[in-house]
DNA sequence: ACATTTTCCCACTTTTACCCACTAAATTTC
DNA sequence: GAAATTTAGTGGGTAAAAGTGGGAAAATGT
């Protein structure tokens, strides 16, 4: 059975000149004993990193595999899913080394913001994530009217 | 019974003078006892290489023997599959020396990208392994939700 | 028998992991 | 509330591991 790490938080964490960043102390709390916890990186499609909890991430691929690869959609996808998968740990002071061909992404930053929701932790550069919040919060209140229909509505922005 | 690998991993390999490029330290701890694996390495119909542990290999084509007999067009299925098919392994120093057929295909290229999937390794050539990423990032994102249903919305690209 | 290809071996370079020491922040203690 | 102690986070030297290159012996094929 899976563990239910009921990770939480936005932290900013800095990337040293060897391509490491420490795990912050918060999700390690929530990720118990980490000693033998091996974690898988990749590089998904849209422009973070997302960091699996080993068990998380076998989860994932087993759902992957429900589908046969014969179908070339299928098999589009996982490759693309499979995209920079590494298999990564952290070293005796909590850090994880970001794998050689995942760090283009993260080139020449120093600062990372990793988000983390429930069972994955996202990374993202800054300027990428800032993007994130380019969009009006007006926009994102209609979206979720659209997409949980006739729930009471409740003010994002509350008036002043 | 076939061994369940569990291979994991993207690398960036360098291919010499002679062909030869050596298997990554992450593969060979998985591959377990390489000192007697074999491997067969096949060129696909899709722009890479396939490497298969030689027990796997052997489970491909006892699941196509199953029906080559009922079917000509399953025989000319698998005599296509054979075609490239080379057994190859590891020399001492873990180099894998690509047949001289199959270097075509890495012609003049000195880098090639492997990537481990559970029991199977792709060989790409970078400028044909980078195109995956040419597919927009909601495109995969919508096969996904096709594929796997009903995946909660996220936003990739914010509505502008 | 000769040329080409493959394999083995050794030496070298680069990268990674481990360790230790340090600074900064937070918390406790008196 | 200041000093002391613990916890969090950072940086880098160094030994070990990983990866690279090439000479030369062995094998292969014509």
């Amino acid at each position: 059975m899976i563990p239910h790490y009921g990770l939480i938080g936005e932290y900013e964490v800095s990337l040293d000149a060897k391509g490491r960043f420490r795990m912050p102390a918060g999700l390690l709390k929530k990720l118990g004993d980490t000693d033998h916890l091996q974690f898988v990186i990749r590089q998904g499609w849209d422009p973070h990193l997302t960091l699996y909890p080993r068990p998380v991430w076998e989860k994932e691929i087993e759902a992957l595999n429900q589908r046969s690869e014969l179908d070339p959609r299928v098999k589009q996808y996982a490759q693309a899913f499979w995209r920079g998968a590494n298999e990564v740990s952290l070293d005796s002071a909590d850090r994880i080394q970001l794998p050689k061909r995942l760090q283009t992404y993260a080139s020449q930053v120093s600062k990372l913001i990793l988000t983390a929701r429930e069972d994955k932790i996202e990374i993202w550069t800054e300027t990428e994530y800032d993007k994130l919040l380019e969009v009006p919060a007006e926009d994102y209140a209609a979206l979720g009217r659209e997409l949980f229909g006739n729930l009471p509505a409740y003010p994002v922005n509350p008036p002043a």
